[in-house]
DNA sequence: CCAAAAGTGTTCTTACTACACCCATGG
DNA sequence: CCATGGGTGTAGTAAGAACACTTTTGG
């Protein structure tokens, strides 16, 4: 603050960039838009944008996860994930981003119209296996921003995030195998689901007209954290 | 990326602030730096400043722990926390701030000279009590990094960055008695700490010349995550 | 010898794992 | 009645909590 004016501030940029995840057709997938401009011309990259002047980062993050994308806003989870600001990471000037992890539950295809026309939902193994087709940094920001939600699911109760208001201790589980990527005991899970406090809270009624049993419905319950959390496998 | 000309960046200045923390007498500790000039002049402020052109945000944060502070990079531990960037944060301009969590071993007070003349350790819990007493928002980073430090001495090795290069167990314990602002039982502690992988390694000397039996000496060891983790008392 | 701090052993209890088993529905 | 998935019970095991007890120093 002493070697700089702040009338003479280096010349740099502010954005917002997005790692959306969902389950989609049983893999985690992130929302991407095509680039229609260079750089990084026809590759995909994440939802993002400048910050404007009078808004809050997670007003900017809110705004362009409204514009870019028909979800809505009230139905994703969205909270900060780090920031990136590499001198180089964009061609044009120097731009710091600030990435906002983002959870939503299965949704149908982000609709045309607007900024949102180039959305996708891209399932992130692809992704993972041809960082290069991300423009910018945004494959590192992808893998943080998985990293992140892996480790989430373990501590809170977050995994609802990926469902509906309403869903069986099954698709819960799904979830966790989905995005851990290992296989799980529907019967030990059930237990430890239900038992959790907080974890999730029983919705009264019940799936019906599928094959099998019918399920118990639930929503996600108030804690913040999950003692004990769910335990990842692995972890002797 | 598409409303605005990159060439007609809305006004900003992104800067890094540092939330460095030590023991000290027996209380965890930040460091802070008094503010000579307008805004909040008199206040007590977290060491930061602007990012330079070409550096990255860890290049800058290590710059300014440098020319802020009298201590040894090398010694701190140093991690992204969160970005900051509520319009009105700083009432010159729109400042959006990196903030970098570092963590101290006990050291000396930082000396005069250079840009750390200013600069002081002051306990948490005082600052805590008076919120107002620091400037702009760094009331609210200085509380998510201590909570951040809180939960990371829960899964990481980090403890012994509290730590000299080599230290008793009954160190480590008084780090996380204070961290946490529990007591623990010193016995299971002990065996936790030696036994979990990769936590503590043996230096193979003891301490001597004080009041008990001579305590073996240890050094960090290589593990990235503790499996288990330590437990903070209360998570019944 | 006594105080103080380091370090070990033992018991109790909690919580995870594995898997046997029963329940409720569709076809 | 059988296949399919939902849900419960139980035994074995790993790990935390509490605390008795031994070890090794300084005074």
């Amino acid at each position: 603050m002493r070697h700089y004016d702040p009338r003479a501030w280096p010349p740099v940029a502010v954005t917002v960039d997005l790692v959306v995840l969902t389950i989609r057709d049983s893999a985690l997938s992130v929302l991407l838009v095509g680039r229609g401009e260079p750089p990084y011309q026809g590759r995909l990259a994440l939802p993002g944008g400048f910050v404007r002047p009078g808004e809050t980062l997670p007003q900017a993050a809110a705004r362009e996860l409204a514009e870019e994308t028909s979800l809505d806003p009230g139905l994703v989870h969205l909270e900060q994930l780090a920031s990136y600001g590499d001198p180089g990471r964009d061609p044009r000037m120097r731009v710091v981003t600030v990435a906002y992890l983002g959870l939503a539950p299965g949704l149908p295809e982000p609709v045309a119209g607007t900024d949102a026309a180039a959305a996708r939902w891209q399932a992130v193994d692809k992704i993972s296996k041809r960082p290069s087709l991300l423009a910018f940094d945004h494959a590192a920001i992808l893998s943080d921003g998985v990293e992140r939600a892996r480790s989430k699911l373990e501590y809170t109760p977050l995994a609802a995030a990926f469902c509906p208001a309403e869903f069986t201790i099954a698709q819960l589980r799904r979830v966790y195998e989905i995005v851990w990527d290992t296989k799980l005991d529907p019967r030990n899970f059930h237990r430890k689901a239900t038992t959790t406090p907080g974890f999730v809270v029983d919705a009264g009624a019940s799936t019906a007209g599928e094959r099998g049993r019918p399920a118990r419905l639930y929503r996600k319950g108030s804690a913040a954290v999950l003692h004990p959390p769910m335990l990842r496998a692995g972890a002797s």
